[in-house]
DNA sequence: CTGAAAGCGCTAACAA
DNA sequence: TTGTTAGCGCTTTCAG
C-alpha cells in the first residue's frame, strides 16, 4: 500500500517539469509541447495521480458542486417517482458539464429552513442551487439567496416567481385546461376537482386551467365540488369519498396527480362504482402507477427527466454569465395520454 | 453587497484575537476562555461568517462527503422507489453526523466502471462510499476499492461478499423461504418462480429460499418452471406468460419483486384468469405499487429506507476505526404482508 | 489559555 | 514554452 496520495508536485518531479506545468496539461492549457505533455500524461498515468478537487477549488476556482434541495417531509415521500425522475434528470445534465450533485433534504415547514439552507450552500461553497417544490415557490428563500448572491434555478415555480428567477417546468395551466377540454369533449358536464397543498403552486395552476376551461364552456366552476389532498394515494382515497357521494354524483373528476387519481380510483371501486363508465377519473404527471392501476389512468404526461436537466443547464448557464440573456421561465412540453379511465358518457 | 465572502481572518480581527483561537471556538476545542468564546460567536454572527469546508478538509481534515453510487442504466429507472427510498434514509443518517451525500449515477455495463468510480471518489476525495445494487456485488470494484483504501458498504450485497465487507440488508433467502412456506400453507403445490437479472444476487437468494421451502416439502424445484426479466412491470407482463399457459398452469406464481408481480397480475388479467382464484401471485419489497394495484398483492417488506440509513451509521464507524470490531454482514428484518393477491387453494 | 508559523494541493500572475 | 512565487482559508504543532 502506497503512503499518501500523489499530489501535483510529484508528477512535476516524475515527469522532470514544473509544478504549473503539470497543471497546464492538466487544464489542457495551451503552451505545453506534445512531448512535454505527453511526458507529464505517463506520469500521472504511472503515479495513478488524481487532482484534489478541493484544493483546485481553494485555489480559485469553482467548487463544481451543485446543491439539488428538495423536501424531507413525511407527506411527500409518496412521491419519490416525481423526485427521483428529477434527481436522475439532473444527474445525467451534470455529468458531462463536470458537475457533481449534492443532495440536500430539508424540511419546509421548518422557521429555519430558509437559514438552513444558506448555511448549507455557504458553507460547502457550492456554485448553485437547484429549487425542487415547494421550495421554488419559497419567495423569502429567493429573496435570501439573491441577497448571498448564490445562482439558483427553480423546478417548476408558480406564476408569482416565475418572472424573478430562472426557472422550468411545465405549464400547468394550459394542462388543466387541456385534459378538462378532453372531458368536456367526452361530454361530461359534471365535474369534481381534487386539489393538492396549497403551497405547490404549480398545482393551483392545473385548477386555475380547469376552471377557465369550464368558464369557455358556460359551466360555473364554483357550483363543482373541490377538495384538497396531500398528493398522497391515501389522501386520494380519502378525500373523494365526500366529492363522490350525494345525489348529483359528477361523472368526472380531475386530480392533481397521479397518486391522487389512483387512490380515487380505489375509493370509488369500493364504493362500487363502475369504472369508467359511472365515472371518469384523470390525474396528471404520468407516473408508473398510472400505468397499472385498472383502469389505466388518462393523464398529462410531464417530462420529469427532462425537466430535472433543463434546470441544471439553465443553472450552469446563469452561472456562466449569460443569465442576463435568459432569465425566464422555460417551458417543457407536456401531452396528453388516453389511456382507459376516463371515458364518453 | 458585500464583498468577497468573510474568512477566519476576518472573525479573528474583529473579535481581536488569533485565528487560532476562532479556529478553536469553531471546533469547539478546550482552552477558549467563555468570555473570548462569546466575543468570537459574536464576530462570527455579525459577519455572517461560515467556514470553508474545502480549506477545513484541505487542512487536514476529512471531507465529511459520502459517495452514494447507483446504477444509471435505462433499465433500472423503474425501481426509483427503491433507490429513493435508500437514498432518503441515507440522506437522514448523513445530516447528524455532519456528512452530505454526493449522488453518482454509474453505467453499470460500462467497462471502466471502476476507474470512473475510483476517480470520482479520488478526486472528490470523499470520506467514503455506499454501493447500491448491482454494484455491490461488483467484487472487482470491491478489491479495487480495498485496493485504493478507499472505505466502503454495500446495501444488500450478495453470498460472496458478504463477509469480505460490511453490507446491510435483508436476508433474501429467509424471505424467500418464508413467502413460499406460506404459499405452501395455503395449499398451493404447483409453482412458477419469475427471477431477476442474474447479477443482483440478492434477489437469487429469494429463489435459493424458494428452492430450499420446495425442497423441504418433498417438492421438486427443478420441475417448476423459471423466467427471468429485468425487475420492471413490462418484464414481469412479458415473462409471465409463457410461465402461465400450458396444460398444468401453476397456481402461485412468485416473482422476484413487485413491479414485476404486478406486471404478472397484469397478464393474467389479460389471459383472463380470476385473480386470486385461479392464480396466487406474489412479490418482494412492498412498494407502493402493491397496495394500489388489483389485486392489492401480498408481499416481502422490505425496510429500504432504515438499509440506507444503517448503510450510512455502518460506514461512518468505519471510517472511525470500528470496522474490526463489526465488519460483517447487518441484517435488518422483513415481514410478510399478507393482502388478497393469494388465496387458499 | 493564546498566537505565530508552517503547511494542505492547487491555480494564476509574473518573469524568464 | 516554461518555472518561480504567491496566495486560496483553514487546522495544527509548538512556543509563549
Amino acid at each position: 500500500m502506497k503512503k499518501a496520495k500523489p499530489t501535483i508536485d510529484d508528477v512535476a518531479a516524475l515527469s522532470g517539469v514544473g509544478r504549473t506545468t503539470v497543471s497546464r496539461v492538466l487544464n489542457n492549457g495551451p503552451n505545453v509541447r506534445p512531448e512535454v505533455r505527453m511526458r507529464v500524461l505517463e506520469a500521472v498515468e504511472k503515479l495513478q495521480y488524481k487532482v484534489n478537487a478541493q484544493a483546485r477549488f481553494l485555489a480559485g476556482g469553482r467548487s463544481q458542486l451543485l446543491a439539488l434541495i428538495h423536501a424531507s417531509d413525511l407527506d411527500s415521500e409518496p412521491n419519490s417517482y416525481y423526485y427521483s425522475g428529477l434527481e436522475l434528470g439532473a444527474l445525467r445534465a451534470c455529468a458531462p458539464a463536470g458537475f457533481q450533485l449534492l443532495m440536500h433534504g430539508v424540511n419546509q415547514h421548518s422557521l429555519d429552513r430558509v437559514q438552513k439552507i444558506i448555511d448549507f450552500i455557504a458553507s460547502r461553497r457550492c456554485d448553485g442551487v437547484i429549487l425542487t417544490p415547494p421550495f421554488s415557490d419559497d419567495a423569502d428563500l429567493h429573496q435570501a439567496l439573491l441577497r448571498q448572491n448564490i445562482a439558483h434555478v427553480a423546478v417548476s415555480p408558480g406564476d408569482g416567481l416565475r418572472r424573478q428567477m430562472a426557472g422550468v417546468g411545465m405549464d400547468d395551466e394550459v394542462a388543466g385546461y387541456e385534459i378538462t377540454r378532453y372531458l368536456l369533449g367526452l361530454g361530461h358536464r359534471r365535474f369534481a376537482f381534487l386539489q393538492g397543498l396549497e403551497s405547490h403552486t404549480s398545482a393551483e395552476s392545473r385548477y386555475a386551467g380547469y376552471r377557465r376551461a369550464l368558464g369557455e364552456a358556460g359551466l360555473s366552476p364554483d357550483a363543482m365540488p373541490t377538495a384538497r389532498g396531500n398528493f398522497t394515494f391515501r389522501s386520494g382515497a380519502d378525500q373523494s369519498v365526500d366529492l363522490l357521494k350525494g345525489p348529483q354524483r359528477p361523472t368526472a373528476l380531475i386530480c392533481a396527480n397521479d397518486d391522487m387519481a389512483t387512490g380515487a380510483l380505489f375509493a370509488a371501486h369500493r364504493m362500487g362504482l363502475s369504472l369508467p363508465a359511472d365515472l371518469s377519473v384523470v390525474g396528471f404527471d404520468d407516473t408508473p402507477v398510472s400505468e397499472v392501476v385498472w383502469p389505466p389512468l388518462t393523464t398529462i404526461h410531464q417530462p420529469i427527466r427532462q425537466i430535472g436537466a433543463r434546470a441544471v443547464e439553465k443553472l450552469i448557464e446563469v452561472l456562466n454569465g449569460v443569465e442576463s440573456q435568459e432569465f425566464g421561465f422555460e417551458v417543457v412540453p407536456h401531452r396528453l395520454i388516453v389511456r382507459e379511465s376516463a371515458t364518453q358518457i
